[in-house]
DNA sequence: TGCGGCGTTCATTATGTTTTGAACGTATCA
DNA sequence: TGATACGTTCAAAACATAATGAACGCCGCA
């Protein structure tokens, strides 16, 4: 087996592994889908076990989320009890689910905190803290701007990679 | 003081912390710049570790990082020794600054990634491992493909954020 | 029905990250 | 010059998160 190959696969083990961590997704998910990635063969969970350092029972768990996300493929072998793994080419596939599922709640929660604060700026007495409430109301008025603007982007950036 | 503005203020704070949080940027930055954000009067930094509950420490740091993303002014009272301050009205400028800050490195880290696997490939003798080098080659080309399709957009949202 | 090999689970452990706060340096004022 | 009131630092502690691996259940086969 080629030296290059196994330093090329290394690199992108580590740089897939700490991209996924970055999004809140951990490490161990990046590593098993960049491996599948360069690796022809379909892997075993015990090939990913060795191949890439890790518990089993971590792989198990990794692997069972990339399936939720379409980034992989599972390939029986008759005769054979194991389950194997590929990846699907679409590294776009990957990216998009682990970053979604990292950044959607976070768009709903906003939301829900802009519901809730118009409801209790509707409660409020307009007569205390007159000057207070005429401040806030337009900052928050000006954030929602700004969240709207980032979600019209987002929404944007999603359906770009969306359609490849 | 009007509970409602409390409330208001309390919730605001605990979004942008778990915003921040989820950049890596930590959970004080987002607190301290949506609980300025949101009070018209300056704050000293015992203001701050004081209505946050956090240390004198961490504010300190904090307000430091947030001073040199440009999210906040520093403030002078006269006669009085206390550093004051107060966020900018953009909201924008914060945001942009704290993902970029966790993105950035990510960019030029794949980058970097690239070229080493060009020179490795180049290196590697083309009589082994034939088809896995085939096949290798092919998926980095795909990946690389995908990559400059995700900078194009990351700079076209920047760049549109940027312009407010 | 019992056995062996497999994937899964989850309490425990390990790891990494953030926060704290005591100690410190500095500036101001009497 | 000494006393005081700041902001800053960083080793240590607290905390949050991810990984481990022993125990488990399941399935196919003999």
């Amino acid at each position: 087996m080629s030296q290059e190959l196994n330093t090329i696969r290394a690199s992108f083990v580590e740089l897939a592994g700490s991209a996924t961590q970055s999004f809140g997704a951990g490490r161990v998910i990046g590593q098993i889908f960049a491996h599948l990635y360069l690796c022809r063969e379909v892997q075993s969970l015990d090939d990913l076990t060795e191949a890439l350092g890790i518990s089993k029972g971590s792989a198990s768990m990794s692997v069972r989320q990339l399936e939720q996300w379409g980034a992989l493929k599972k390939v029986w072998k008759k005769g054979d009890r194991k389950d194997y793994y590929e990846a699907t080419e679409d590294w776009g596939k990957f990216m998009r689910k682990a970053m979604l599922d990292s950044i959607a709640q976070h768009m709903e929660r906003t939301e829900e905190v802009l519901r809730q604060t118009d409801v209790l700026l509707k409660q409020s007495d307009p007569q205390v803290c007159k000057e207070e409430l005429k401040f806030v109301k337009k900052r928050i008025k000006r954030f929602t701007q700004f969240k709207e603007r980032v979600q019209w982007v987002w929404d944007k950036v999603m359906l770009g990679m969306l359609m490849k």
